[in-house]
DNA sequence: CGGTTAATTGAACGCATTCAACACGAGTGG
DNA sequence: CCACTCGTGTTGAATGCGTTCAATTAACCG
């Protein structure tokens, strides 16, 4: 049985643009581990990655050790722009990841390139719309909202199949400012209502998908 | 007496930019008055700003009117570039502002120039680190420590002189994501402590900046 | 099988909200 | 000058949502 892991397709833009194109073609082919970190907060960035399989997870953990999760990555996604000269938040690889990488500075090589330099831009974009749509999730849902959001955000609007979920309870509390114990009850109360189906822990299946966006506000 | 509006400095970024240098030249100057919309929310996208005078604040609300402000804008900064074809967001004029505005399109002319497509990456760079740094306070902070950081960014590291806050606490509250009597609450125990001493409601002095930056964690 | 980590469930607590009343300041008109 | 109003901000008391702490169950892996 062939189960491709759940995309995060919130943006609603195609992950597939120039500067992808430009690193599949140029770029080096790497294997990380479960776990592994792509690269690692205040680390200099240098590098762009374009997650080929599996999914990546931007974390950043605060002096007082409190654990906040930027974003989740999944195939055909960029990950590692979204800073200035030392990163803010941490890469790491939540399932086996093959990704392919270029050197910041070998992009900038390619710079007459206009219509790179706009992917560039294009992509820097997106990810302001996603920090911005994180952001009112953060502010204006309660539990309830949050959770159901974010069972949506990861099922394709398409047909209702079963999915495989990537993160643990924990990386959805630290992405939804929840506790695991929150999360964990919300996810409980919505399957209670029938609007989610836990086969196991991390597969679940949306049957009124439709029910579930109307209440995630 | 002379008292300039306090300015955001929280990105510590400065906003004179090569973009900025652009619009200063090639801006058309416009005057909004207090209340006045640069912009509104789901308008095209098609005007850059540069605030010259006053505040600007950008604000969402969403379909069941639960509003959410984005950011402040003070001299020298750039409004309108935070999103795609339309705007997410709305712009406010806070106070009465003087702003130069450029065409998107008048922008987009000068696209031979690579100084100045770096700039609006940079720009648009600068607008990501302000929303993953809301993000972050939005998640992770506490109400005390909310309305500390919030006191802290508004004064210029500099000398502890009394300055003006341009917005209402509904605003203050809107952009920390808490009522306004929480934000009432936590101002009165931060005067308590004698950590902030509010002459009038809308200006203020900050006695010990180097401990209230302590508590904003 | 244990042994270990992840996830769920329950009960008590606390922080921020909600609801309500009151204070303050600015502007208007008697 | 005072009285009145309206918008804004403050303060108090009660409620509730999410957290915290603790115990139990489920999943994973040798």
């Amino acid at each position: 049985m062939t189960l491709t892991f759940a995309a995060n397709d919130s943006s609603g833009i195609a992950p597939d643009s120039a500067l992808a194109e430009t690193i599949q073609r140029h770029g080096v082919r790497i294997k990380f581990q479960r776990d592994e970190e792509l690269y690692a907060q205040d680390d200099d960035v240098d590098r762009l990655f374009r997650v080929v399989r599996g999914v990546v997870r931007t974390t950043r953990v605060t002096a007082d050790g409190r654990r906040q999760i930027g974003s989740f990555y999944y195939p055909g996604e960029i990950v590692g722009l979204e800073t200035g000269r030392q990163h803010i938040f941490s890469a790491e690889a939540l399932t086996d990841v093959e990704a392919q990488a270029v050197r910041r500075s070998a992009v900038c090589a390619f710079a007459g390139d206009v219509e790179l330099d706009r992917a560039i831009l294009d992509a820097t974009r997106l990810e302001l719309v996603r920090a911005q749509s994180h952001m009112l999730m953060l502010s204006l849902k309660n539990a309830r909202e949050k959770v159901a959001a974010f069972l949506v955000s990861l099922v394709p609007s398409g047909p209702a199949d079963t999915v495989e979920m990537a993160m643990s309870r924990q990386d959805i509390a630290d992405y939804l400012g929840l506790t695991i114990e929150t999360v964990s009850r919300m996810l409980g109360q919505l399957q209670d209502e029938a609007l989610v189906e836990f086969p196991t822990t991390r597969r679940f299946r949306l049957p009124r998908r439709a029910a579930l966006e109307t209440l995630a506000a």
